[in-house]
DNA sequence: AGCACGCCGACT
DNA sequence: GTCGGCGTGCTC
């Protein structure tokens, strides 16, 4: 009988693919193997293995796989039946999130490989200029690489000439698969196999009598084997000498040493497993066994803890319980959260238990820690790591912690899978029946209004740590110290006042600026003209660190003007004001200080975060100004007044859920003051002090916020009362999005009725070139989910069906917020 | 998504 | 005349 695989492929198809095997193969494949298969006419793609099975298909004649590539599964039913429901419910394909899950060194393409032809000799006088180029150059290099073909012939497109090369059968091609993931090997060095008898030994000391420095390092490899009683790696025996590493090469090559290799892990943890964990204060603990009695009967619990009230060292306890139950743990946090210090925090406590999955690693890095979790190994108990790690392959999960639970960065937006972590790894703890903790200090209102609804357990937590008091938060009206001519700048007398007087006690001093769109922009005096980007319908904005003008959504990026470009006065001004101008006033107006500056452009390189906090940490910055990154994983000791610079921005952006990010975003800010004895203090800066968010800022009154919110997203159908799906058409040419858009909503609104928003055009109607249109569809609760998106699917593919519009991108989003 | 096939403008 | 642009359609 003939065997067939069905196999998920990296594109975004929504359709599996078959592929025949042999009876032998369909006996050693397992679901979840990796196969190579060949895919459109020259193509070899990685796929995964989805069903076994004997339908043999009737439309057309399977391929067959042209290579097995794991002798067991790398992937997981399990993990599968999460593709399966991602797919499903964020409206996606199974291969957009194989793309997405797996680590990108699991995914071999093939390589074209040219190489010359030798059955047959060659007339080079036949050969056009390209076509010899290529042909001498293979005189040299056994192969060549399509890449290496173009860089050799200066142009892109080089297949013509490969295919001119074919015909007259000068070359051939073949298609060359490698394995993208090389084991790191460590080079050990022992003594030489020859002196391990003692007489051999004691020769060979003698022998090198005269040669000084040579038997010194012979000495120092006895000493360090003697020390660790472990392998000697070549590194630590050269730098445990006190001199070249040349030496250790003489010794190799006179084979007195020998060098051997070892496959080691590129994520090691060396440090111990130093502390127990703490013990829990009275608070702390009567939340922990609630959130135990509440695991009872919910399998999704909200911990509702206001700042610094120690979240985390209840996290190390549920850990410990599930680490007892010999369960894994996942431990979800904002990328941005992502810091040193909470890593360092956990590996002391669980030590080499802990795997930290992290966009910064290597693709080599990454791979390892999949497989430790996939061979449930002990170095990967707990995986702490951003939203993507809900892809790891767990076995055994028990416990779930999504850390700062309300914040936006769990929902991806860009590539498909569309997906909110958060809410996925609810899902993911059911298939594995695990629990889910969710924490934060300003829960999403989803979550609260899902505890509320008895959908969660809830428990809440209003002590901070050591009865530190919450900090004093004063309103500064910004309109009213204008009209007294108060203001220095974007600085009140008020803010000025509060910061010499912390900063003349030693303390720090945090200011918050949000949003880096508020570089500043370029206006000219004369005319009125601002620069635009060519690609999108922003203006640049000003980037004095490298002088030049910058596009946020294309990256475009020009040296800044010197005369306007519309009428050539040189008298241009920048408006809007950003982390840079805050910094530039702060050092006028505190020159005697140290200030420092945290956003995108100065944390750039892959320690550049570091730096700044180890520098906070270390007092060696008096003064921070900040974006949203100042928000997290930040826990210092010294700080004691935030200054919020201008808290409008926020709370007039244009988004439903503006009041309730500015109000997370306060208290977020404001929970870095005053984490001592000494209670902190907060300075926000409005237009608007009377505003319904401010008040419940400073008052801290969560409660009341939530009731308020909830009442208008009820008024306005908002989530979380309504569901919502958002599509964006995109096309180079305006009218084309237009027409579509204008057709696509119309269809819509034949099912949906009143519940369809739009066509919209966004606030950046053009990015990259390519125009946008919005279209918002609302589902009431009881309207069925799956029902409402099988009516768009169908409309969709129905959209997809007129020519004239198929070249439309359509970008689907469920739960876009 | 790639990548081939196929039909119209700017160069030898 | 060709080289090369990107519209259209398919991939087991």
């Amino acid at each position: 009988m003939p065997n067939f695989v069905d196999v998920i492929i990296p594109i975004p198809l929504q359709k599996l693919f078959t592929y025949s095997i042999s009876s032998a193969e369909a006996d050693f494949l397992q679901v979840g193997v990796r196969v190579a298969v060949p895919f459109g006419k020259s193509k070899i793609y990685t796929g995964i293995v989805y069903r076994i099975h004997t339908e043999a298909p009737t439309a057309y004649e399977a391929k067959e796989i042209h290579q097995i590539l794991d002798g067991s599964p790398i992937v997981n039913t399990k993990q599968l039946q999460l593709w399966q429901w991602i797919a499903n419910y964020y409206m996606c394909t199974l291969g957009d999130i194989m793309r997405a899950a797996l680590p990108s060194a699991f995914i071999l393409e093939s390589e074209t490989l040219i190489s010359k032809n030798n059955q047959k000799t060659i007339d080079e006088s036949m050969l056009k200029d390209d076509e010899f180029l290529i042909y001498e150059a293979l005189h040299h290099q056994s192969s060549l690489k399509i890449h290496d073909v173009s860089n050799i012939l200066n142009k892109k497109n080089v297949l013509p000439v490969i295919k001119a090369l074919i015909e007259k059968e000068a070359i051939k091609v073949e298609e060359e698969v490698y394995e993208k993931y090389i084991p790191k090997l460590v080079r050990y060095v022992r003594l030489h196999s020859k002196y391990n008898s003692d007489e051999a030994l004691q020769g060979l000391l003698e022998d090198l009598g005269r040669a000084h420095k040579q038997k010194e390092v012979v000495l120092s490899l006895f000493s360090l084997a003697a020390k660790t009683k472990k392998p000697v790696k070549v590194s630590d025996l050269s730098s445990a000498i006190d001199a070249s590493s040349s030496i250790i090469k003489t010794l190799i090559d006179k084979e007195i040493f020998e060098v051997y290799h070892i496959q080691t892990d590129r994520v090691t943890y060396s440090g111990e497993q130093t502390e127990a964990s703490k013990q829990l204060n009275t608070h702390q603990n009567t939340a922990y066994n609630e959130i135990v009695e509440s695991f009872k009967t919910q399998n999704v619990t909200l911990l509702h803890g206001v700042t610094s009230s120690g979240k985390t060292e209840i996290y190390v306890k549920l850990i410990e319980d599930a680490l007892s139950k010999k369960q894994q743990v996942l431990y979800l946090l904002p990328e941005i959260a992502l810091t040193t210090q909470l890593v360092n925090r956990l590996q002391s406590y669980f030590g080499e238990r802990v795997a930290v999955f992290h966009s910064k690693y290597s693709t080599h890095e990454r791979v390892e820690v999949w497989n430790n979790v996939l061979s449930n190994s002990k170095k990967a108990q707990i995986v702490l790591g951003a939203r993507s790690s809900i892809f790891m392959p767990f076995d055994n999960l028990g416990l779930i912690i999504v850390d700062e639970e309300h914040e936006q960065s769990f929902k991806q937006f860009d590539p498909a899978p569309r997906y909110q972590a958060r809410d996925t790894a609810v899902v993911l703890a059911n298939l594995h029946k695990a629990k889910v903790l969710l924490g934060s200090a300003t829960p999403s209102l989803e979550s609260y209004y899902n505890a509320k609804q008895n959908k969660y357990g809830l428990v809440e937590l209003f002590q901070r740590f050591n009865n530190v008091l919450m900090p004093d938060i004063e309103l500064v009206d910004v309109q009213d110290k204008r009209k007294k001519k108060l203001m220095k700048g974007h600085f009140s007398d008020r803010l000025i006042e509060e910061m010499s007087e912390a900063l003349s006690e030693g303390y720090q001093v945090i200011l918050f600026q949000n949003r880096r769109g508020f570089s500043p922009i370029i206006e000219c005096n004369t005319c009125g003209n601002s620069p635009q980007c060519p690609n999108c319908d922003v203006s640049l904005t000003f980037h004095q660190y490298r002088n030049q003008l910058r596009c946020h959504y294309c990256g475009y990026n020009t040296t800044m003007v010197k005369n306007c470009m519309a009428c050539g006065s040189p008298e241009l001004d920048s408006k809007g004001f950003g982390t840079q101008q805050i910094e530039e006033e702060v050092k006028i107006l505190f020159p005697d200080y140290k200030v420092a500056r945290m956003d995108l452009d100065t944390t750039r390189g892959k320690y550049g975060y570091q730096k700044i906090i180890t520098a906070l940490e270390q007092q060696e910055i008096d003064i921070l100004v900040g974006t949203q990154m100042l928000t997290k994983g930040l826990d210092f000791r010294n700080i004691k007044l935030v200054g919020i610079m201008n808290a409008d921005s926020m709370l007039n952006f244009p988004d439903f859920r503006a009041h309730e990010r500015s109000f997370q975003l306060m208290q977020q800010v404001s929970g870095r003051a005053g984490r001592t004895k000494e209670r902190g203090k907060v300075l926000i800066q409005t237009y608007n002090p009377h505003h319904k968010i401010l008040q419940q800022v400073s008052t801290n009154n969560y409660a009341e916020m939530f009731k308020e919110q909830m009442d208008e997203r009820f008024n306005f159908k908002y989530p979380p009362v309504y569901k919502q799906i958002k599509i964006t058409l995109k096309h180079k040419d305006f009218n084309k999005v237009e027409t579509a858009s204008i057709w696509f909503a119309k269809s819509l609104r034949q099912v949906f009725k009143n519940n369809v928003l739009g066509p919209e055009a966004p606030p950046v109607a053009r990015i990259r070139n390519q125009f946008h249109k919005n279209i918002l569809i609302k589902i009431p609760k009881q309207q069925s989910l799956q029902k409402t998106k099988e009516a768009i699917i169908k409309i969709n593919n129905s959209f997809q069906s007129i020519k004239d519009f198929r070249s439309v991108r359509v970008i689907l989003n469920v739960d876009n917020f």
